[in-house]
DNA sequence: ACCGTTCGCTAACACCGTTCACTGCTGACC
DNA sequence: GGTCAGCAGTGAACGGTGTTAGCGAACGGT
């Protein structure tokens, strides 16, 4: 991303700025192995051959490490989410959305530790903003937003090239409106507001399926729960109007 | 609930239940005071004058306790659930689903650490069947299928009564048609497969609503999901074909 | 009154995050 | 080229965790 001052970095600078990128890969490799609760300083430290203090010369604490992680997690994720939109073929908003979504769902189910540490409750207090940290935007947070604009992004296309039904506006309840109002307005175009609201209960409907797959609270009913997250995508595909560009999974 | 050999309780038997029972109380307290990270055994122990290894004599670890714990919270909520489902007037399965659902959410946004641990990622291995403890149902599992079972029911019952549109069976992902076929031979009363699939897409978008909420995956659009939240209970209510029987929150 | 079970304690082990004081090494400046 | 500041890394230590082992006291049934 931001790489201006690109040479004035010492030797030294590009030494340290390896380690960090070492210490979070091995932390990465540790919480792939060990898992969630197994992501311990002094096992990243050991696994690299050092001591746990000495992550303290670059990172304030285990939860600053964790967060760095975190934002690497996201965009990571990210990346791959826009690399599947952009080789969609043909790269109609529709297919796409259908293409990520279901790259999601693949990226969670092949990455259990990493998905746990995004999305998981030990992310409440990750993602929240502010604490005594002052209240800039901490790198998970940005990360993240990058990650959900991938998927407003492209629902927003939809509406705008192919368009859906969307709640009249008057339709909504006054207290959501204004909440719709306010979170529209921080987004780089301005939809209607119904639109926002569908996109909502979309997101809500996708993502609620994939951490409750993920997070074995839909294994009472269901043991392979991938037909009934096809049968949610064709259902979302129905709501967004793009029923027609549902195509099976490759597989 | 088990209670038939009533009588041969020892007095020491007595004591050891009440014992029991209290740390499983202290054990909520201080989940509710620290959160879930903070409930410890030593914590536990402290708050009610005993040492960490007593505790050993009642429980055979820490995730033991947990796993009592989570059982009867389960165990209040669906208590709660219930009285709300039997205190409904009308009695109509579509009116009582919109006031358990309603129920839900309250306790979730009431009881925030308690919310937690039971649909938390740490409740994953404590929801996990199995282990190397035998593949015997614990207590989280039977006392986490009843509360599902509040809102499978009424679900049901409001298609038997009433009947909703559903997907013909024939429509079904035969994958996932196998798997609704194994999941409904478990259940008390056989309903047809499509009504399946509509009682857990109604699921997912109700429980990953109140779990996104809870868990602070929404705040990135609205600061208080209840308007979103009746919003989705209004949607169900036109899937479910109950959406005449909407009423708004009493408040 | 005895005896076995139960209960709670202390001590200890291994691990965790974190702080501190101390060592080398390295880069920069005169 | 020599000196000196700053940095990376160390081991020791503090207080916390879950857990095990062994001991003593209290209790219940005979």
């Amino acid at each position: 991303m931001n790489e201006l001052p690109a040479e004035p970095l010492s030797r030294r600078d590009r030494q340290r700025a390896d380690t960090v990128r070492e210490i979070k890969e091995t932390a990465r490799t540790v919480l792939v192995e060990q898992g969630v609760d197994g992501l311990a300083l002094r096992a990243v430290a050991r696994q690299m051959g050092m001591t746990a203090p000495a992550l303290y010369r670059y990172f304030d604490s285990r939860e600053d490490l964790v967060e760095h992680v975190v934002a690497d997690l996201y965009d990571e994720l990210t990346d791959v989410l826009e690399a599947v939109r952009d080789a969609a073929d043909p790269p109609s908003p529709g297919y796409q959305l259908l293409l990520v979504a279901r790259a999601f769902r693949r990226w969670a189910t092949t990455h259990h530790a990493e998905f746990g540490l995004l999305f998981g409750s030990a992310a409440e207090r990750v993602i929240e903003p502010g604490k005594l940290h002052g209240d800039g935007e901490r790198p998970p947070q940005v990360a993240g937003r990058r990650f959900g604009g991938v998927f407003a992004e492209l629902v927003g296309r939809i509406y705008l090239e192919q368009g859906f039904p969307v709640p009249d506006e008057d339709d909504l309840d006054p207290a959501l409106r204004d909440q719709l109002q306010a979170w529209c307005a921080k987004l780089p175009v301005a939809l209607p507001l119904g639109v926002m609201s569908v996109f909502l209960s979309c997101w809500i409907r996708l993502y609620g399926m994939v951490c409750m797959e993920v997070f074995g609270h839909l294994r009472f009913a269901l043991d392979d729960a991938e037909p009934m997250f096809e049968a949610e995508l064709r259902a979302l595909g129905v709501v967004l109007d793009v029923a027609g560009e549902y195509r099976p999974p490759a597989t």
